[in-house]
DNA sequence: ACCTGAACACCGTTCAAGT
DNA sequence: ACCTGAACACCGTTCAAGT
């Protein structure tokens, strides 16, 4: 059968297809391999995900998930576009349990970010270590980023108008802010910091003590 | 030949057999290896080096890694432990120049490890990025990592003795400088700040606003 | 302590052809 | 919008055998 009425038969009708026989598994392939591969993470690593490995996970053949994505990189990239929504969800939650307190939306931020990233270091890896080629990343992904960043500056600039943070620029001190937390979940992640910090409890613990630090300075 | 003589021949007069015939290449293929595979890492990213393509560059086989790697990570982890000597030593140089300045040491410290960490963000996400499984870092890996968080504990300690530095636990100060230039450096190079440091002048002037914050802390 | 060469299972990617 | 199946070049790893 011709490849165009085929294509206008089972868009018509992709349900029927679906019950009647068992060849189309997805409605939406696309977010299922995304789900499949953040599952298999943990068990192969950022940079140990193969795309045959992912599609075998998702039911489908290995060649399916080129019709959702240019190449591998493409699929990492959407993998971590999700892990970066997540991550800047859960931010956003957190922050508003904390209205009209910037300084302790700060911390509560920081601390989530550490706790939650500790929760997948391999997402994190993939988001965050080079994996991905920095020209690539798609402009999703960087409104996302951008967005969460922009969060983080509202609330320094709501802590100075408060009278509670200096009056330095508010970007300066949320890339401060923000290279603390990220530098302190990645070295954790890593493994480079097992002596001290292990459980979450005791991440937990160091995300607070740094949080203390940037608030009231390391001089006596 | 039996493998026993001929091992006894070329382990009596290593120097002859390399003058008389083109067969052995190297005094030290293991350092030849790791210097091919640094070469190469601009080029091949962190988790895009081959073994293979690591022989080649040093003139071998690709069986002949085998040779003085069990496997390839352990390829990978020899090349982040020289990446970490040569961090640590970077480091070490920077300190000694500013003897007897606790705070200097400090800032000038982190100035350099983000502008060493991003002459090389390969090495770095090699190093730092999830590539190497944390449980296979090698002990030799782990003391040159202690020993540098040792040494920024170090100056802590005399910062504290000097009446410069407030008197909380070292480690925890110490821990909190590091995550900082961590966090900034790390996130520089995945290409997260590219709006605000694409340069690396953008990037020292950035090392040296967090120093700042780090020493005052951001309250008003 | 290296070499060649073959072999294995796996990988990303690209086809042609089918439903 | 999926499937199978074959193909390609590449990969890590393991051999056997040679120098």
């Amino acid at each position: 059968m011709s490849t165009l009425i085929w294509n206008l038969l089972i868009t018509g009708s992709n349900e029927l297809i679906n019950r009647e026989q068992n060849t189309y598994h997805h409605k939406d392939l696309r977010s299922a391999l995304i789900e499949a591969a953040i599952g298999l993470l943990p068990a192969s690593g950022a940079s140990g995900l193969s795309l045959r490995e992912v599609a075998k996970a998702a039911g489908v053949s290995h060649t399916a998930p080129y019709r959702h994505f240019k190449d591998k990189s493409a699929l990492l990239a959407a993998i971590a576009q999700t892990g970066f929504e997540r991550l800047s969800d859960a931010i956003t939650t957190v922050v508003a349990a904390h209205d009209n307190d910037p300084q302790q939306q700060l911390v509560e931020a920081g601390s989530a970010y550490v706790t939650l990233g500790l929760q997948n270091p391999d997402m994190m890896h993939l988001m965050f270590g080079g994996v991905l080629d920095p020209d690539t990343l798609s402009e999703e992904f960087c409104n996302t980023s951008m967005k969460s960043f922009a969060g983080l500056v509202h609330i320094i600039e709501a802590g100075q108008k408060a009278g509670i943070f200096k009056a330095d620029p508010p970007e300066s001190i949320a890339i401060t802010a923000w290279s603390m937390v990220h530098g302190l979940m990645m070295l954790i992640a890593a493994g480079h910091l097992r002596d001290m910090a292990t459980l979450p409890e005791q991440a937990e613990q160091l995300s607070r003590i740094i949080g203390h630090n940037l608030l009231t300075g390391i001089l006596k």
